[in-house]
DNA sequence: TATTGTTATACTCTATAACTATA
DNA sequence: TATAGTTATAGAGTATAACAATA
């Protein structure tokens, strides 16, 4: 793989005004191929949760929280690769919007333990159908197949751990 | 897909302290996956450029400058999905370093002609091997047919046009 | 009037350090 | 002393609006 351009000299310069931009061995690195894509599945879930005013990360706090009721806030941030500082303005929003509350611990006072409330539940069950469109979307470009191959490839890749603190 | 958890029943709730969370129909869907990949990836291409203090999208604009002497600030900038106005700090930053630099296109004297300066293409030189090491992590995890497999796919993802203005 | 580069600004996401109250 | 949650803050990344020079 070669970076340098075909012609280095600056003087036969063009400013290819019009043409297509050479973006080189760009296109062929995976992290600008899988930056693309998750730009383009990102954008859409964004779009699709629009309607509920819901970002992706609250949503997946929302799911973890329906699946790990009492879980502590500290296990929240893990779960969702985030620093416990900045999972307190997310939890926040969603205490204010009354869809999680914070309750305490009985074991240990310092720790908190979260839970969904009924509008979240109902906020997670007005997701789910905008959920499954977003990802029927991309799925029929892939195929059944590619699908699954694509989740195993991803899963291979990100797989590697990465410990937020 | 269901989001729920099979027990809806807050008061049998328990901490999980200790205990692995549950993400639920998280792991399932292709932007987790993306993202989990992308966060793999992009931070080990920041570890590897950490040495030449060079972070991803500067690369990538170096990468451009050098595919494409003399193109105008707002092209550059829509090669890499970017707004032209953030383009302008990114810019500042290399031609501060003497990597790249702006001159005036002879037809249009609005617009810009970028290059790259010979201490640019001296800074690619130097990146070269260290994206190579990086590339080869990753297409290792994959096998020859799987980084293969992988691209194509994220292509049916990321062809889907995104305009950022 | 439209466009190029630019400035200013704001909002999100992320990262670090330090505080509090517990343990 | 160590930990859980929190606060404050700073740095990137990204978004819009508007301005001066030029077309």
């Amino acid at each position: 793989m070669t970076i340098m351009p075909a012609h280095s000299h600056l003087e036969d310069a063009a400013a290819d005004t019009g043409a297509a931009v050479d973006i080189g061995p760009l296109s062929g690195l995976i992290g600008y191929a899988l930056r693309r894509a998750q730009l383009a599945v990102l954008g859409d879930l964004g779009r699709c949760f629009a309607e509920q005013d819901i970002r992706p990360t609250q949503f997946a706090a929302l799911v973890v929280l329906a699946r790990n009721p009492g879980l502590r806030a500290g296990q929240v941030a893990l779960a969702l690769g985030m620093r416990r500082a900045n999972f307190v303005p997310l939890l926040d929003g969603l205490e204010a919007r009354g869809l999680a509350e914070r309750g305490r611990a009985k074991d240990d006072r310092r720790a908190s333990a979260l839970f969904l409330t009924e509008a979240g539940a109902a906020m997670l069950a007005r997701l789910e159908p905008l959920l499954a469109g977003h990802e029927a979307k991309f799925a029929a470009r892939l195929g059944p197949d590619g699908r699954c191959q694509l989740m195993g490839l991803l899963h291979r890749i990100g797989d590697a751990a990465f410990d937020p603190g």
